[in-house]
DNA sequence: CTGAAAGCGCTAACAG
DNA sequence: CTGTTAGCGCTTTCAG
């Protein structure tokens, strides 16, 4: 009778909680042995399975709360099929993939699924196939489904459920939630247009990434439809990052003839244009009209404030995990490349074309 | 000579890949078949351990190349005491907590760490304790510490290495980080002060939070400090939250004689006071003057922008997860409950009292 | 130098 | 109704 086994025992602080070696962990082991049953049977009870006599249920219980038990995630998820966690991956957090995340944290909440984001905190030296590393790590163990962020390849081989946002290079063969780019190029350059504007420039974004081209052909394409000619000398590249942008947005200003408005392909080289802008003396928006693209949240402290389309992140985050859950489910999605609408956000970096002095 | 054991054929596409079961994930018993070796030669070799002859290295790596093997990170984790993986707790992905994962990812670029970003999706029926549930899924398993963001409780018994940012109930055993809420109540009314405010009323936030009860005191003490007397009959119950907000700050500026200028305790009570400001006509910030705390995005969008303090979360996330891998390398951090000061962000509803008319 | 075997914490047959 | 056993994918002794 000198073993930690007899179970019942009445004494209010037993031996069982002091096992400090898992860095505090409480396991099952632990619990069992404190009330005197097996291992299984803490399991089955834990489970709500059958079989189990209400009298031994009520122990276990008790002494799971005081102990305050709780399974651990790992070992549950190694041995089952299913875990109900989702997985949202990023390469990095930062802005976009964030605010991502508060769009999944609204689809999941009251479903009973949890959410980890995983990041390896952008590791240079492996940019492109993060995804498929993160994939190998979580997928089929830790998750049910995986949400990729903006991911750089995606001719993924996993049949499991998994949904891209906004992936890098057009297409693919898995399920996609993408903000319409075309969409939201017409709406600026249209927006340009209305106020009268006819030499438009723009500072283009990496051409690796199908995103950039469409805002492009959203550019092209409102100019065709309103019947003006694109001035192929007042495209400059700037692809997506404010040195280049600022080259670029210069090298426009500077023009014999300079256009009166400049439609950037993502805030940061619109951002970049405002500060060319002010050193070349010449005014915003009075004589040059800027619209951004992203609505990153440092377009409205801009002076003046940045008028830009902006891409319903959250929304996008949202619909992919409503997707991945139906995936997980078993469901056929009714559309697996939901494409969302971006709105123009006007500001005050945009005015109507002043009569020619 | 039927089994697919047949190790280093020269086949280009091999059985061992079709194995789906397992969502698509290739496991180390299909390298090690493929390989011809055992399951624990394909681990020496991953591990880099030594007694591997360069051929059997050299072939277990093109394998392991070929396939795309990735190690399971639970598995790895539920046999190792050590991951590299680092936690982040949160209640719900929101504002406040993705923040905080912004400055953690700045913090651990560059350190091999991973970072993994839990949350139940804010389940609502057992909001206190959350922390410790999680602590208990995550901790000593998948985890060498975690960081938990806005814990409602912090007298957690793990001996595990966790850092605690801006709990909700003062200090705590664990290690904190937390922004000067004291520092940034008395820069608040420290600038109504100097602008010339004297009947400065204050919306005061959820009296159960620390945070709310330092900011209150911050706005005593510049009180004490510039020698103006504090009229009890100026302080009301804001709440950290817009319905009790607003009523409060009508409260106040439906009084006979009402404050010139208030202080709410966060942004959204701030945000809150400027509608019912517009409602009644009261200019702002010709007739009233605001300031908030918490500089959240809207507060910059507000008409008119608000004038606010800001707490540095981005920097208590990054230092946060700099006091962790300092705990989880056995070291003894400098100073357990650093506090980040607080800055005044001054925008455009604020301005110098008007001579009395 | 290589493989067989044990075990991390948990669940699911299957016996007792 | 309860305990024993096997095994999820991996690492690590310990024999061969």
């Amino acid at each position: 009778m000198s073993g930690p086994t007899n179970g019942t025992g009445a004494s209010e602080r037993t031996a069982a909680v002091d096992a400090t070696q898992n860095g505090g962990r409480v396991t099952m082991q632990q619990v069992a042995a404190e009330a005197g049953v097996s291992v299984s049977t803490v399991s089955k009870v834990l489970n709500g399975r059958y079989g189990v006599s209400s009298h031994t249920s009520e122990t276990v219980t008790e002494v799971v709360n005081r102990l305050g038990y709780e399974a651990s995630l790992i070992a549950r998820s190694l041995r089952n099929r299913r875990t109900n966690v989702l997985g949202v991956l990023v390469a990095d957090f930062e802005p976009f993939s964030t605010e991502v995340l508060k769009g999944a944290a609204d689809a999941i909440r009251g479903t009973g699924y949890e959410l980890v984001a995983y990041s390896a905190g952008g590791r240079v030296d492996e940019q492109v196939g993060w995804e498929r590393r993160y994939l190998s790590r979580v997928m089929g163990t830790l998750v049910d489904g995986a949400v990729l962020v903006t991911p750089t390849v995606t001719d993924v081989k996993y049949d499991g459920p998994i949904v891209a946002i906004d992936p890098h290079t057009g297409r693919s063969p898995l399920p996609t939630v993408t903000a319409d780019n075309l969409q939201g190029g017409r709406l600026a350059v249209d927006h340009l247009l209305g106020l009268g504007h006819r030499r438009i420039g723009m500072l283009t974004g990496r051409s690796d990434l199908v995103s950039a081209r469409l805002r492009e052909k959203g550019y092209r394409e409102a100019h065709a439809a309103a019947g003006v000619p694109v001035d192929e000398a007042l495209l400059r590249l700037g692809a997506f990052e404010p040195e280049q942008g600022r080259i670029g947005a210069r090298e426009l200003l500077t023009l014999p003839d300079p256009p009166t408005a400049i439609f950037a392909a993502n805030d940061l080289s619109a951002l970049a244009t405002l500060e060319v802008a002010a050193e070349l003396g010449i005014d915003v928006p009075g004589r040059l009209s800027v619209v951004g693209f992203d609505n990153i949240p440092d377009s409205a402290l801009a002076d003046p404030p940045l008028t830009t389309v902006q891409q319903p992140i959250r929304q996008m985050g949202h619909d992919a995990v409503e997707m991945l859950m139906a995936l997980v489910a078993g469901e056929e999605p009714a559309d697996t490349h939901p494409t969302l609408s971006t709105t123009l956000v006007e500001r005050r970096s945009t005015a109507a074309l002043k009569a020619t002095s």
